[in-house]
Formats: C-alpha cells, sequence, structure tokens
DNA sequence: CCAAATGTTAACAATTTTGTTAACTTTGTC
DNA sequence: GACAAAGTTAACAAAATTGTTAACATTTGG
C-alpha cells in the first residue's frame, strides 16, 4: 500500500495564505473565512484539512518556531568569521522580516492565549549559545572589537535591532513619514548601521 | 446647567481593566466579557460607556498612542545633557515596557485592521526631531562619543532596544531558560548594556 | 471504464460574541 | 422623603463565526 497522497496543493495553499495574512499583513484577527477568501477556497476546506481552525493556527505557529530555531542555530553554530556571521544574520533577519514583518507578533500574541503550549527550546541551542557562540562573542569583547557586554545582552540587542523596525513598521512610518518605498530604503541602510553600532573599529 | 458627570470610576476602571488585559497581559483577542469580567461589572456597562467595543478599543488606542507620543517629545525637546537624557529614556522606558510589554503590540495590531483609522504624527514633534534633536546628535557624532550613525537610524535603534525585550518577552525568556525573576533581573542589567554599546567611551 | 478514495461545495446547525431593551437600584437635589 | 437623573442588571435579540453534513465532482488504480 503506497503512502497515502493528499492534495498538498490545496492544503499547502491554505496554509501558506495564512502564514501571509498572519506574518505579511499582520491581520492577527483574522477569520477563517478571510483566509479561505484570499487563498480562493471553499472555507470548509479548511476544516477538511486542518480539523478546526485552531489546529491550522497551530501548525502555523510550529512552522514560525521552527523558522526562529533555524536561525538561531546558524547564528550559534557556524564556523565562519564573527564579523562575517554577524552581517550574514543582520542581512538574512532584515531580509526575513520585510517579507513577515508581524512573524514574531503573531507567535507572541499566540503563546499569551490561555490555552497555549509553551514550547520548548531545543536543548542543543542553549548548549552552542551558551558554549562555543559565548566564547566568540567575549574572545570579540577582548579583542576590543565589541563593547563590553554579556553574551546574552549582544544577543538580545541584535536580536532588538534586527527584527523591531519591521515588527512596529507602521510606528516607524508614522514617526519619520515615510512611504512604502522611503521605508523600505531605510531599512536597507539599516543593516550598515547596526554593524556600525555594534562594531568598535571603523 | 452644570456640566454632566458621569460615573468616572466605573468608565475609568473600565478604561484601565481593558488597559491591562491588552497591554500587560497581552490578550489582543480579548472579548467584552473578559474585560467585563475582569473590571467586575456587568459587560452591558461596556456598551453604556463606550458604545461599542470597538470605541472603546479607540480610545484605549487613543491613549496609547498618546503615551507614545509623550515619551518622544521628552527625548526631542528636554534641555538636559544628552547623554543623562538618553539615560533616562532608556530607564523610564523599560520601567514603561515592563508594566505594559504589549502596548506596542496592541498599537500595531489595531493599526493593520482594515478599519483603522492611521494617526497622524503631531508636527510639532517632527519639527524637533529634525532639527534640534538631529542637531544633538550629530554633534555628539563629531565628539565621537556617538558612532557615525544617522539620526535616524539612531533612534530607531534606541527604540529597538529598549523596546523590544519586552515586546518579545515570552521569547526572550524562553531562549535563555529564565523564570520571571531571571527575566526581570536581566532586564534591569539591561539599560547599563545599552548604554556602553551606543556611548564609545568607557 | 468502473469503483473506491479523495477532494469540493452549499446548506445547515451550533456556538460565541456583541448590542439593545426594559425593569430595577442608587444617588443627588430640592 | 419625593423626584429625576444616572447607574446597573438580567434577559433577550442580532450578528458573526465556527464546525458539520450530505450531496456532488474529481482523481486514481485495477
Amino acid at each position: 500500500m503506497a503512502t497515502k497522497e493528499r492534495n498538498l496543493q490545496t492544503e499547502e495553499r491554505i496554509k501558506q495564505t495564512a502564514k501571509q495574512v498572519f506574518f505579511a499583513q499582520g491581520h492577527l484577527h483574522a477569520t477563517t473565512q478571510e483566509i479561505a477568501d484570499q487563498a480562493g477556497v471553499n472555507r470548509a476546506l479548511i476544516n477538511y484539512y486542518f480539523r478546526s481552525r485552531d489546529l491550522l493556527f497551530q501548525q502555523v505557529l510550529q512552522d514560525a518556531m521552527s523558522s526562529l530555531y533555524d536561525k538561531l542555530h546558524l547564528l550559534f553554530t557556524a564556523k565562519m568569521d564573527f564579523r562575517a556571521k554577524i552581517e550574514e544574520f543582520i542581512d538574512t533577519e532584515i531580509n526575513r522580516m520585510a517579507a513577515y514583518p508581524y512573524l514574531e507578533t503573531f507567535v507572541i500574541a499566540e503563546l499569551n492565549r490561555g490555552d497555549a503550549l509553551a514550547p520548548r527550546f531545543p536543548d542543543h541551542l542553549r548548549q552552542a549559545l551558551l558554549g562555543p557562540f559565548s566564547e566568540e562573542v567575549q574572545a570579540e569583547v577582548r579583542k576590543g572589537t565589541l563593547a563590553a557586554v554579556t553574551t546574552e545582552h549582544f544577543i538580545i540587542n541584535l536580536m532588538s535591532m534586527t527584527a523591531y523596525p519591521m515588527l512596529a513598521k507602521p510606528i516607524v512610518k508614522m514617526i519619520f513619514n515615510h512611504d512604502e518605498a522611503a521605508y523600505e530604503q531605510s531599512l536597507q541602510a539599516l543593516k550598515q548601521q547596526i554593524l556600525r553600532l555594534i562594531f568598535r573599529q571603523e
């Protein structure tokens, strides 16, 4: 008996659309109808493939968490020159956030719903963080290329600067009176500006 | 005819509770029933004082926007030593965010609902930003106390570092395996760490 | 090509949430 | 203390949203 092949075309389209609605458009209150409409499918298909609205949400949440883990895994373990690694992290992270500005907002909003199960951070990631990566950071501190900060706060600040500007996109646009184009441009420039702030030599 | 005095005790209690639910607990999907329960009032009173759920949301949103404006106004116009001003901004901002971690999340989520009216950033604030405050920042850059960054990105980075760690509180706690106490402690230490990162002298 | 499995749809039912109304209570004022 | 205004409540009505079902369509394997 061959493995049952479900119609991934539709199932995947629904999930992708849900991500688009939640992560890109920031419609955290979106109904199943709205998602079905944008996906161009009958709403009942959401129940057919995902049983319930909640299970769709959980699947999307799982995917989002996975992508969070992936990006941190790369940062903590890649065997590259430290500065190059940070540059790449900033670059991919800003590009990712530009496509999905509200991914973390969605994750956080879902985590705050009483019923949500708190996901666990993979142990091997925390080991890499506390061990090898922390060594790298502190070596840079001793060299004087980084300010004297703890590894934990270095990571927090790095995540802050690469995530917040897109997470708070409407606020940033409002403060600086940016249209979409100006905002995009400011975002690209931000990459260099973060590097200048973090690293101590010219 | 004297001005009509409505029962501000109840009206205010409802609004305060709504802020607590949205900004502190992060229940962005909260129903009017949940708010009424936590406020200890009959749900119909929400309609009595605010007409509709949406109008309550809008009032809370307005208050949130005002507090955002206030904090920026202070940063842009206070006549203090630059470093002292930044220190104070970080301090009050982190304390505020610790009490209301999800204020900006709520604002952003509401701004992304199609029907919301985009609020305008007060002109006098943008003037102060582009004029006097920008002068201050660039003077510090010339002195070498700040890295060579644009005023815009300086502000964005500052807001990022003071807002994100609380905005993403569940994620931060998860990554570093913090309980509530450890998280609080990390937050207090963050203030100094941000200053070390921003300013160039020891 | 036929039959079983899978996919899709519209209609319906159940649930959740919001808004309204009318009766009742409290408060302030004369 | 009587009266009017404001405040409060439970019950009801309306709307929005989700979940289910049964009929229909399409695909797939023999």
